[in-house]
DNA sequence: GTCCGAGTTGTCAGCGCTGACAATAACATA
DNA sequence: TATGTTATTGTCAGCGCTGACAACTCGGAC
């Protein structure tokens, strides 16, 4: 029976009971050449009938690397983020290092916060689907040796690798399919937030319609969530009272899309046709199934966890923007 | 312009600068009582000046506490996790801690890692959804201080509380509901994961053909995803070919098994009716609209912060178990 | 016997910060 | 004038660990 709370051994604790300095004890905690076999084992049995374990705490402070990754997103309530969160800690975990997740529900300040937390616990990086505005929090960061991997999202500075999808492309891609097969008044369902991230799918939408020579429907901002998805059909509906089709978001807004356009009577596709964004799991086993560009969330965690690795390989390495082809996935919502 | 990395201004850094004792900036960065109005003010401009920022390492070395709380999960990809999360998150933040998430991938030794990590990062305290086989772990680092919130088991230890809802009741209704709407092949889609927490839902479904004297039908044990659902459903299906209804271990499970179901040429609810369990958000768009076990996660939330905040506050205490009811949510796939 | 080098262990400082407590100034009280 | 009392600032040690480097042992080469 040991004491019921914070007996913590240290080093000095393990130490004293082989006999030995706490330099050695900790030579055989790191592994670290040039300890004799016998002394090895002796110590670890010390550490293991004490139950030793290392303050991460404490050595994070001295060499400045802690073995951990950080992963910060808005919101993980969108099934995109999980699921990217898991490839991302898949990948991680063979370098071995652990990964901590945390979100920031899109707002600067708790952003600020969490990365501050990351940052002093001397993480060796982290990944960050950047709240809006933060650019500037981003670069400081940055410049007080952070190293960060934007996902979606372009900042140029040192210290910033960015990895996005080419959504442009896709939002062109979705507006194309619903074009080519004979729609003729296309509104797109968009977010309200990150005007940033947001243009770029918008711009895609009305460039098709460019290239085909035609105008474009409307363009409604919700939150992207279920219920902004039905709420901005609505809007939606009210503008433009025969629509056809819709481009959404992401899948999770075109799936709330779905259900309020039934309830409105209508039926998808043979009214509206639906387009989504992302793919999430659950999207092709949604009825209709939902028709949707890709996002290849395997493919974003190689590149992200592939970029993070060599900034902190080689700290100062300038790398270039990644931009990752989406493809469209047809199924039966349009 | 700054140094291009690794500025990183220290207290001594700021104390130079305004010619003050380090404990002086120490003083005003935690807003302590007892700094003169002016020489605050100082201090305060030399942070900014500087981009000082206080290394939380360093302070949590000394203060054992970082602010911060550890939630531990399984999956991420199981929508629940998201959606917990998302509520505790909040929660914690009223108290001015911020939360990291990590998972486990139900593997023992991951969450060794990553309760080691949490626990040197000194952590104020960790809600976990615990691997299976676990429990010795999570009674270890009890013993070494770590405040554990266990979500869905029950262990008796000091140093640990235990909040969970009451799943074998809830499989109990689902079974219920199954038969008193005619039902009378039943099978059960479970979970190949964690014995201790799957037990507590075959228990209830058990019970449940107890109470009405009857028998229950199969048992089926596969992961507890989409895939898993269908996979499940499939060898349901050859053991049991005349099934006339399914109570699965979630949600998402009952998603595949409804898909499985389907490809087999049969119509749920008419010719198989499917009950899940969870309640996520997606159940009430899919068609037809699962019906399911709700388990209310903003009430799960704020009791496991509640009791990680009294163990915060008062360690040693001993807390209670906490049961949550739970509660039928009729739709249409039963 | 001396010297070298490899193998093994130890010493010491200090990462950046805060707790405990000492010191000083500034002013009112008796 | 001596004596608190309060407000403000400083000193110092040390959290647990590792980096840099010193020291010692021991075998073989000369």
């Amino acid at each position: 029976m040991t004491e019921s709370s914070l007996p913590r051994a240290t080093l000095d604790d393990v130490a004293r009971r082989v006999g030995m300095s706490a330099r050695t004890v900790s030579r055989v905690v790191n592994n670290e050449y040039g300890v004799a076999e016998a002394t090895r084992k002796q110590v670890l049995e010390a550490i293991e009938e004490l139950g030793y374990r290392p303050n991460l705490l404490a050595r994070a402070l001295i060499t400045r690397r802690s073995g951990t990754v950080g992963l910060v997103g808005g919101d993980m309530t969108d099934p995109y983020f999980p699921a990217l969160a898991e490839a991302v800690h898949h990948q991680v975990s063979e370098s071995g290092r652990t990964t901590f997740f945390a979100c920031t529900g899109n707002d600067p300040d708790r952003q600020d916060l969490v990365l501050r937390s990351l940052w002093s616990y001397a993480v060796d990086g982290v990944i960050v689907f950047p709240a809006p505005d933060s650019i500037d929090q981003l670069r400081s960061y940055a410049a007080l040796g952070l190293r960060i991997v934007v996902v979606d999202d372009v900042i140029d500075a040192p210290g910033i690798a960015c990895v996005r999808f080419d959504l442009e492309s896709g939002a062109r891609l979705g507006a194309h399919h619903l074009l080519g097969s004979g729609r003729q008044r296309v509104g797109m369902l968009a977010s309200e937030l990150s005007p940033r991230r947001r243009r770029r799918r918008e711009r895609g939408f009305v460039t098709a319609f460019e290239e085909a020579g035609l105008e474009h429907g409307a363009i409604v901002r919700a939150p992207p969530t279920v219920q902004g998805g039905e709420t901005g059909v609505d809007r939606l509906l009210d503008l433009e009272p025969d629509l056809d089709a819709i481009l959404a978001y992401n899948d999770v807004m075109a799936i709330g899309a779905m259900r309020a356009v039934e309830a409105r009577g209508r039926r998808v596709p043979y009214d509206i046709a639906v387009v989504g964004f992302d793919d999430i799991e659950l999207s092709a086993y949604i009825r209709p199934a939902l028709t949707t560009v890709r996002l290849d969330r395997a493919r974003l965690s190689i590149e992200v966890t592939r970029a993070l690795h060599s900034f902190i390989d080689a700290p100062g390495e300038r790398l270039n923007p990644v931009v990752l082809p989406v493809e469209l996935v047809v199924r039966q919502s349009a």
